[in-house]
DNA sequence: CTATTGATTGAACAACCATTCAATAGGCTC
DNA sequence: GAGCCTATTGAATGGTTGTTCAATCAATAG
């Protein structure tokens, strides 16, 4: 129960495999008690790690935390650059994979969604946060109003604004996030998918 | 600088006016250093008081926290239910009132969004947040889902949902105020009211 | 003025936490 | 197996925090 990869039971491993256990193990750390809650000690244990470690593998406690951020930000970029990548797929296409990104099971589980709210939500970490995380933030935005963009110009949408969708979808994505924190027996990722969907039927009537 | 009330300067004061005192000082400490950067003797010296004082007028730090939570629930609640109750708003007007109230600058101020979003991002304060608030979240999305209703009958609005319009509706209150606090500079309460307007513009044609 | 009540103070206490570091234990090369 | 290196351990340290409480103070009633 303590190393989930039981065939070797070396006492050492390289510092990656520690680094992403402890980092980890702070993920749960956090979801189960709060960042004010998150004690080294509380990291360790759950790592089945002795307390030292962390201090070893990262220069601080606020060095692991930060890293543990950085973790889910490149997680959950990764996941939707992929498809906006790739020159077989359509705008609408593209668009519709950074709304399954968003609400992809991996990236927001319960487990995530509250280490991303902690950190919205602890003003010392909210910097931290905006230097990691906006420009992926500003990124996404901006692909999304491009695609936007194109197809308000195929459609002849001339009341819809990209910009102003864009934002919305943003909007849309942080609250439904927020609801599947705070509601998860009610509130489904399938659901929140759907009221996006909704919303971009409503606004782009031809393409979705 | 130490005392709002500079008339009266009289050591003592009822226990009430303690109590609002330390609830502001508390909102500002949230605001200012997160919840866990928020001691006893930071809100006590933010409300100009000393410190054992907190423990004597409230029954622990966590009452004091969730004292700080109704404080704001309430505080919301009673803004939309004002227009709520009156007799001379048509049912569209209560809709706009209840949007209002929600980006009213009195609710939505750049320290209050910070203490909700702390209470929303502390595993340990979710369970608080949710006793407090669930019931007032779910009478106004209730009472904005009567008052939909009415108006996808009266316009005839085959394809909208009610339910389903409100629970869009309450995702953007939440992902708003999140942007809102986030990025206090480039995103304000005007500019989110406006996009939920165009919202509500685009699903019942007719009526706004 | 005196007594009583209730508010206020801050030092003291016990618990907890991040960080350090000297000692140790494995794995690796030769 | 010897020797070296890196990972690991956990006790010790210094600092912080919530809570308690005995003493103090101010206002009011008699």
């Amino acid at each position: 129960m303590t190393s989930t990869k039981s065939s070797k039971k070396s006492r050492t491993a390289p510092p990656e495999v520690r680094r992403k256990q402890l980092i980890d193990a702070t993920i749960s750390c956090i979801a189960r008690k709060g960042i004010s809650g998150t004690t080294l000690s509380a990291i360790a244990a759950e790592a089945g790690l002795s307390l030292g470690l962390a201090n070893f593998h990262f220069k601080s406690k606020d060095a692991l935390l930060s890293e543990t951020l950085k973790h889910l930000a490149a997680e959950h970029r990764d996941m939707w650059q992929q498809d906006a990548m790739r020159d077989d797929l359509s705008d609408t296409d593209k668009l519709l994979s950074i709304v399954s990104a968003q609400f992809h099971p991996r990236i927001c589980s319960r487990k995530k969604l509250a280490v991303w709210f902690a950190f919205f939500g602890e003003a010392s970490y909210r910097k931290t946060y905006r230097s990691i995380s906006s420009q992926i933030d500003m990124e996404r935005q901006e692909l999304c109003a491009e695609l936007l963009e194109t197809i308000i110009a195929d459609g002849q949408y001339m009341n819809a604004d990209a910009k102003q969708v864009a934002e919305t979808l943003e909007g849309m994505f942080d609250g439904f996030w927020l609801n599947m924190l705070m509601y998860p027996d009610t509130f489904l990722r399938t659901n929140a998918e759907r009221q996006v969907m909704n919303y971009l039927k409503l606004v782009f009537t031809k393409h979705f």
